[in-house]
DNA sequence: CGCGAGCTTGACGTTGTTCAACTAGAGTGG
DNA sequence: CCACTCTAGTTGAACAACGTCAAGCTCGCG
């Protein structure tokens, strides 16, 4: 079943249960959670060719993310009931949908990391780094968060994301212009991720 | 094949490879990670009949954590590979071992959005909670960990957690007593971990 | 042209870390 | 049995990091 979305709009809401795993064909989408008393974390941004919601294979319950657009996005939805009668005669495809829980597992690990040990400066640094490297694939990129998303993403306030940012403009290592960002100085960044 | 360790030993060191999953017979253990610079974070603490290592069932790579006693041990060991072998034809146990993995990955998760949104009081909160519910199953209990190891827990320094620990005494929260401690109001500190 | 959303800036207060000094208890050697 | 030392724990003061608030700006759109 492939399906389209627009930018903003809600592709799956948290705290509903997860029936389809969702492979995405074009655009890209942020995973973000909301507590109770209203405030926003993204969890990750996803692109093309990602799968979201490998784990629901393994369990059914509840899943505490929503997925939404934040490009025009195409979807393929996989019904996790027929998937698992697949997976029971085929191994590779079985451990390749574990190999995609153990990565997120890491990755989610490696953040918590990063997000105990380093200070502010570091983690945008680490989110403009994650943009440039996982999703982008280019020193140079459109932007398709805002700031106060890249806040949520980065764990602090929109202030805070606005004068690190035009910090690194003003000291050479990103050229700014609204939504577009450019790392300039690539090396300088990976220091400060580091030592953030 | 069965182990025994003193408290404060190393089980597995960070950065060599995971070749056995590590079952705990007795006593209790800290998971924890060391960056560069040095800063540790415990990830968990794990108590008798806990099963660590699940993921690397399905990953050969080299773990990015240690286990260390902090208790007296004993632990059994189970060769991963001689295990691969015996999953190949139990999917009880292959769902046994995949349930873990995304166990683990939902309790990462839950805690990487705690650090995010949380202040220290409420991760403080929160580490005592886990240890009185999920390690003591009682309000009441003898720490096995020193401040300076709690700290690296909540993911604050240790004297943060010492004037938290006596503030809480203060309000009559909890009552503590060296390493001793007991919760007094747990709907007030469940409060505080909500808030915080 | 005027409106509103997103963005930007600076002032200010709070939170939390760092540092340094001090205390208490445990182990050691004379 | 008393200094001595070592470690863990504690306290308070100074300082830095960060969030909040309020005001102003920019730009697209009706």
């Amino acid at each position: 079943m492939k399906l389209k979305f627009k930018k903003n709009e809600n592709i799956f809401k948290q705290g509903n249960i997860f029936t389809h795993i969702i492979n995405i064909c074009k655009g890209k989408v942020k995973i973000c959670h909301e507590n109770e008393s209203g405030k926003k974390t993204i969890l990750s941004i996803k692109k093309e060719n990602s799968i979201i919601g490998s784990e629901f294979v393994y369990k059914s319950d509840i899943c505490n993310y929503s997925i939404v657009a934040i490009e025009d996005c195409e979807i393929y939805l996989i019904e996790i009931n027929s998937l698992k009668i697949i997976l029971q005669n085929n191994n590779e495809l079985s451990g390749f949908i574990q190999k995609l829980v153990v990565e997120k597992l890491e990755k989610i690990t490696q953040f918590y990391i990063n997000r105990t040990n380093k200070q502010v400066v570091g983690r945008i640094a680490d989110v403009i780094i994650f943009l440039s490297e996982e999703i982008f694939k280019s020193q140079s990129f459109t932007l398709p968060l805002s700031r106060k998303e890249l806040s949520e993403f980065a764990g602090c306030s929109q202030e805070n994301i606005i004068n690190t940012l035009s910090k690194f403009d003003k000291e050479g290592i990103i050229k700014t212009d609204g939504k577009k960002i450019e790392i300039l100085n690539i090396d300088t960044l990976k220091r400060i991720s580091k030592h953030g």
